[in-house]
DNA sequence: TATATATTGAACATATCGTTCGGTAACGAA
DNA sequence: TTCGTTACCGAACGATATGTTCAATATATA
């Protein structure tokens, strides 16, 4: 990739990360984006066809980054076979959330945020699928497998913003036990 | 409240209706609105200060009808002493909405509905309170009761949009028994 | 260096918003 | 019925944001 391309991107979404801890993401104007990254209108549109395509990129490098790393094999063999609370994929997830890297909770902490939330539980949801077993022995058998998955997938999901909008006073130790307890 | 009002009133909430089974909330233009109600400009920001205002209004209207018959003094009681699935007031909410009256299922179904979703679970929140101690022999006492609250609030919203989303084939007495199997 | 490509920024057409205002029609009380 | 009040109309307006175009310029890569 061109280094023009690249740094003009990176720009945007710093620009973009900037804004979105600033005011929700439906208030901010590709102008806005603009006069902060210091780039051409043109440049904008070249890269993105629109602010929702923006955040779309945005996601998918931000959640590629955190969902594969919670993926490799370090990990992976480990809740094949031990799936307690202690060193589950769910703990790391909410570590590295918790971390802060690349201001996933300017996101995760945003108001108007069901666009990126969409996404959120879209990759969150192969993962779960992936740890399906784990949770198999607290499934009451009349519960559909379908609803018993995104049972577990807004659990979690709402596990996480509650534990953002309380401040995170919690560690990621204390909420991943909350999140096996209630689901 | 002059005739007049109530009927341009009336127009624009119906409108607003037919047009949130076409699309989204945010795709519809006040443009729209006024075209299909086929009322003045001036008339609907007479009426409305904007279109989120709009929303506002329609949902409380929606909301102070679907739970204030929730609330009436036929089931309160019951549910302070008699509190089992067969006759909750989630049942009741259940049996209500899949009525579908004031074409609730039209906003429920919606996809970008989270200012929808805000304003449904504000409602809800109360009337969770008040069955709190319905749900305190499944709360592990470890569990904050802040925490516990949010649980069944999402809970009960997340069962409901996979209902809708599933078309709605189990019936509300199912549904009540997904929900406190799940909780 | 030379060619290809990215960026620039002004200008443009389009769309939506929310307001204004003089004129018209409907209401409801006396 | 009359009459004062109030709601509705609808065209027009300024403001803001969108996404596109284009010719000129700057930068990268071979």
């Amino acid at each position: 990739m061109d280094r023009r391309q690249r740094r003009t991107r990176e720009a945007i979404f710093n620009s973009f990360t900037r804004l979105l801890s600033q005011k929700d993401f439906s208030q901010i104007t590709v102008g806005e984006i603009i006069a902060d990254a210091d780039i051409g209108r043109a440049t904008f549109y070249s890269h993105f066809e629109t602010k929702d395509y923006l955040l779309k990129a945005f996601c998918e490098e931000l959640f590629c980054h955190i969902f594969d790393t919670e993926h490799n094999e370090e990990y992976a063999h480990k809740h094949i076979f031990q799936c307690d609370g202690a060193d589950s994929v769910f703990l790391h997830l909410f570590q590295h959330i918790s971390k802060n890297d690349n201001n996933i909770l300017v996101l995760l902490a945003s108001q108007n945020n069901e666009l990126f939330l969409r996404y959120f539980r879209n990759d969150l949801e192969t993962l779960v699928e992936s740890q399906l077993s784990t949770f198999q022995d607290r499934k009451d058998p009349r519960l559909p497998d379908s609803f018993w998955k995104n049972h577990i997938i807004s659990t979690f999901v709402e596990t996480l913003k509650w534990w953002i909008g309380n401040g995170m006073t919690e560690s990621p130790e204390t909420i991943t036990e909350y999140f096996y307890l209630a689901v």
